[in-house]
Formats: C-alpha cells, sequence, structure tokens
DNA sequence: GCGATGTGCAACTCTGTGGTTGCACACACC
DNA sequence: GGTGTGTGCAACCACAGAGTTGCACATCGC
C-alpha cells in the first residue's frame, strides 16, 4: 500500500456516512448529550440514537461517560482531524502526479 | 447550520465508504484507467466497476475522458482536499470548545 | 413505596445498494 | 465481412443496516 492509513479509513467514512448519525455527531460537537436527550431532539426512536451512537463511539469519534444513571456522549475531534489529514495527503499526491502529467504532455491531445 | 458545509457531506462520506469503491479510486490516483481495465484488477464484474464509478464521477472525485472508443478515469484531488479542510475545522471546534469547558470545570466530577 | 425517567436487549420490517448475468450495440483492426 | 474488445442497458439477487416496537430492569426524586 502506497498509505499507510488505507486500512481503516472506509469504516471512518461508512460511520460518517449516514445523515442522522452525522447530524448527532454535529449535535454532540455542540455539547454533550445522553441518548434520551439526542432522542427528543431528533425524528428518530431512542434505540435507533443508541444504534448511532455505538457506532461513533466504535469508530473513536464520541466519548461516553456515566454520570449517574444516564451516559453522556460527547464528540471527539482527534479522529476526525487525523482523517483530515490522511485526506489531504492522498489529495495532495493525486493533484502532484496529475501536474507531473500535465507538464510531460503539454500539447498532446 | 454552524457550518455551511454540512449539506453534502455525507454524501461525499457514502461515495468513499465502500471497499471496493475506494480502492478503484486509490487505483486511479496512481493512473488513469478504464472500466474494462480496472475490471482485469479487480475481483468484481466490469458492471460493478461501472457502477462505481459513476458514483465517484457524481461526487466529483473522478473525471472521465473519451479517448477513441474507451473513457479512462483518473482521480480528482480538490474534493477531496476540500473534505480535508472542512474536517480539519469542524474537528478543531471541538476540541476547542472541549478546551474552554475542561477549563471551566477544572476541580469537578 | 411509587411514579417518572434512562438504559439494555431482542425480534422484526424494509429500503438501499453492491454485485451478478445476459444481451445489444459500437468501433477498431485485420 | 467477421472477430475481438469496450461500452450501455435492464433485470435480478442478496445482504447490510437504519429504523421500529415491545418489554425488562435500574435508578432517581418526592
Amino acid at each position: 500500500m502506497t498509505h499507510p492509513s488505507s486500512r481503516g479509513l472506509t469504516e471512518m467514512f461508512s460511520a460518517l456516512a449516514d445523515e442522522t448519525r452525522w447530524a448527532i455527531l454535529v449535535r454532540l460537537g455542540e455539547g454533550a448529550a445522553s441518548a434520551s436527550a439526542l432522542a427528543r431532539e431528533f425524528p428518530v426512536s431512542r434505540q435507533a440514537i443508541v444504534k448511532h451512537l455505538e457506532v461513533l463511539r466504535a469508530a473513536g469519534l464520541v466519548e461516553a461517560e456515566q454520570r449517574g444513571r444516564e451516559i453522556v456522549y460527547r464528540a471527539l475531534g482527534g479522529r476526525l482531524s487525523a482523517l483530515a489529514r490522511d485526506l489531504d495527503r492522498i489529495a495532495g499526491d493525486w493533484q502532484h502526479q496529475l501536474g507531473q502529467i500535465k507538464r510531460l504532455a503539454e500539447g498532446r491531445n
């Protein structure tokens, strides 16, 4: 593999690929909340929220903290910025290669 | 919305969320290729490849060029680096807020 | 103690989509 | 003209996963 981070990238993407899940994540970015609290804000059942939270937690995008009888979740930026770095690097490589090609093929086509 | 780029982000993610599709994209990053050529390299049918390419093209991650009777595709870094910027900004916001909370709550819990 | 609220587990439905096969058509090449 | 290779379209299958409902259990507050 040219890119050591290729492994696991798609798992990250699929964790982020759902509209509702992304909305939940963004919402948590604005402040911690429990599953029940989120279920009141979103037009889906608490169970659906719980499943999304579990996916986000498994991806390291969210952190869970037991507080009394409830569990509050908060967004973590670490994985997301790591992903940003990976993508930037990969995209940069492509652009670079494109530049080389363009340079070599000036006048072709 | 705090983040103007929230719209369309999940579409991008779902375009990237498939293992095979990501592999195709990375492959195209190493050099342009046609659907049939890719079908020879990957363990899936040409039709599957075609569908993936259409998804990538719709997402602006890939560019198609008619060359004689075949159509060659190449990876485009633009959208990916734009995505990287968005993610970095969002993640940064979360970390920033986390910092504020930590600062305010020093000693709590 | 009792009611309200929060979580956990399980079964089920249903849509989206990744993948396949089959056939038709367009060229290019000899 | 025929053969090989590339693309396009359509029907179909199978599985993942987003969402639901229902019930059990824990725990907080009064």
